[in-house]
DNA sequence: GGAACCCTTACGCCGCGTAATTGTTG
DNA sequence: CCAACAATTACGCGGCGTAAGGGTTC
């Protein structure tokens, strides 16, 4: 699989992807002969990772801290104290990311309000 | 009411409320005679709404027409149509970011899946 | 051999944070 | 007079977008 691939399958871009690479957040497991990125499913499961822990505003840092220490907590050896933290700061992100939501469906609902009336596209008197 | 004040009802930091001038989204309603920036309720509401249009995802260029649209909607003379528009934006983007924290709440799961077993703060054997 | 894909390098932008230094208010 | 507040200027950073100018794949 190259770069094109795992951009499309994860919706990152391909400017990201590499980013991503440049920070040390995720690796292609192999060059081809001409210097082409390879990567297997492994790396498309991060990128997936790191695209939804995004949102939770985590920094790029602390989302390789996150992962890494997910993968290696599966291999056993993991900072558990830390990965409660992060888990912590997560859910107070969220929680205050469901606010917003809120607060936007409410200004969408406005938004509306104010085009309602004028029904076509044509401005009329 | 000076800046202090107004960042502080709005939950935002003085650096962001002078920038958001800076980049003509709100101004000051006069100066004191030293030069302090004076606000009023007016400038409190506009920042609410700033505030809450930017988790949308909207630039604050975006913005700023937006706002304007909106306080000139209520005046009367709005462009019904690119309101519109972005009202559009605006719900896709609402669902993307529904998404979004969906799978935020799954990724917090599996944390904490990971963290679950080992009890105490002190690592055990 | 050529269309689609990829590479690296590098500059730029947005939305602020963060000094540093100086002035204002009450 | 001084503590708390504010102003301006400027540099920096994270997270990419976006060329530009090439190679690679099949």
């Amino acid at each position: 699989m190259q770069i094109g691939e795992v951009a499309e399958q994860v919706g990152l871009s391909l400017r990201t992807v590499r980013y991503y690479e440049e920070v040390g957040l995720v690796s292609p497991v192999q060059r081809s002969a001409g210097g082409f990125r390879i990567y297997d499913e492994h790396a498309v499961d991060r990128l997936r990772l790191i695209r939804d822990l995004k949102p939770l505003g985590f920094s790029l840092d602390e989302i390789r801290t996150i992962v890494d220490a997910v993968t290696s907590a599966r291999g056993g050896t993991a900072d558990v104290h830390q990965i409660r933290q992060y888990v912590d700061r997560a859910r107070e992100q969220h929680e205050r990311a469901l606010h917003s939501l809120q607060a936007a469906e409410r200004i969408i609902e406005a938004l509306e309000q104010l085009t309602a009336g004028s029904e076509g596209q044509t401005p009329e008197t």
